[in-house]
DNA sequence: AGAGGGTGTTGTCAGTGTCAACATGAGACG
DNA sequence: CGTCTCATGTTGACACTGACAACACCCTCT
């Protein structure tokens, strides 16, 4: 890492997406700029349109960053706890709530379709790899592969990302009480899906509604 | 409406309204800026500032406005229909959902808490008035007031919120055969619901899961 | 050693939000 | 009826943004 820095940075592009996450973390995705990521790169104000072709673009690099970071979270969470298979679903739904608490801004841009290239390959696969990690445990609670198995993957996928963006814009404001999202929270909510997702299990021989689970993994780097 | 408009526009603050949410319409949040705005009133470009103190306000105007919007699109949905009360909340889900995939921008809009003053009065009222009414069929549901009645309610506007906007924003385009947001498939989606909203219905007694409802109400003016 | 090209810089343009200074004219007040 | 006030609209400016063109540097390959 030359001091002075030479004329080349040496490995900007890199670089452009360190820098990127940083800005988004602190100054919300509005912040993520061409010119303020170049300025935290200590570069010129168009350098990074060496390595990247428009704004888009920069943000679909750090996009896909973010949903591989929350990718990476929920294998984590899943790993950390001692999960029987018939909460598997649960707890991915709790590790994805819990990523959007905690990174809001992260979480948001990984679903700004609008801001980023949507169709872009790795982007795209980042984001099935996301899902099917997630669905692994609606898999796992059984129904087999009936003809509402599909439509019980959409409302598995609602729940959880209703619940995600509804804490993060304020939703929940309107009620009295309001939701927060830790995980103990969201295991109760995540828990009266039990029936609709697994028919082929009664209510009451879904154990313990509310045992433990892991709270806070480490921060990824 | 003076032709050649006299200096002053006269209604300026009305205008701005209605043109803003053209450009809503038109050219997406984004495009939404005070100067467009400006241009579609036929005055200048900083004439807007006049009648709202800075573009986040006028964005949070017309967020008021898309709420009410939305409210009212959903009371003339279940003011069109024969609903039993117990597929009331269903059909309050299926008109949120429905006004989403009609009305993208507007409905990204009202849920764009970093854009808009979400504290504001005005926003806020909209807001709740919005949710009692997609929440009053909850109610009709029955369950009573069990200490899981809150949780319920957290539970029918995470499902609801999030089939819009994994619609929206293509988060349904990961897996293979894709949702649409169409009336009939939210229908079947939110019937898996009943056993978790409903526990003391059984699943038995709720009749013909996929009957008719109201599929195209009039557009809103 | 010399050429080529990838990388970084500088300067510029159009677009935006926001402010200050100025212009207009409608309504209040005598 | 005359005048004055002030809300409303205009003009011009500044800082910021994304994007491009022209130029500068220096690594690498022959």
């Amino acid at each position: 890492m030359p001091s002075p820095r030479s004329y080349h940075h040496g490995s900007l592009k890199s670089a452009l997406v360190t820098a990127g996450l940083a800005a988004l973390d602190d100054l919300g995705i509005e912040g993520v700029s061409l010119r303020e990521v170049a300025r935290r790169c200590g570069v010129s104000h168009a350098a990074p349109l060496r390595h990247v072709p428009d704004h888009r673009a920069l943000l679909t690099v750090l996009a896909t960053a973010c949903a591989q970071d929350m990718h990476a979270h929920i294998t984590r969470w899943m790993a950390t706890g001692d999960h029987p298979p018939h909460l598997g679903l649960r707890e991915a739904g709790v590790a994805y709530v819990d990523y959007a608490r905690r990174w809001p801004a992260r979480f948001r841009l990984v679903w700004r379709g609008d801001l980023i290239h949507a169709e872009d390959p790795d982007y795209r696969q980042a984001m099935e790899a996301l899902w099917s990690t997630v669905m692994e445990g609606l898999e796992a609670m059984g129904g087999g592969d009936s003809p509402a198995t599909a439509d019980r993957r959409l409302l598995a996928m609602a729940v959880v990302h209703g619940l995600s963006t509804l804490t993060l814009e304020g939703g929940f404001a309107a009620l009295g009480p309001s939701y927060s999202a830790v995980p103990e929270e969201t295991r109760r909510i995540l828990d009266l899906l039990g029936p609709a997702l697994a028919p082929g299990l009664h209510p009451a021989n879904t154990p313990s509604p509310c045992d433990a689970g892991p709270t806070v993994p480490p921060r990824p780097p």
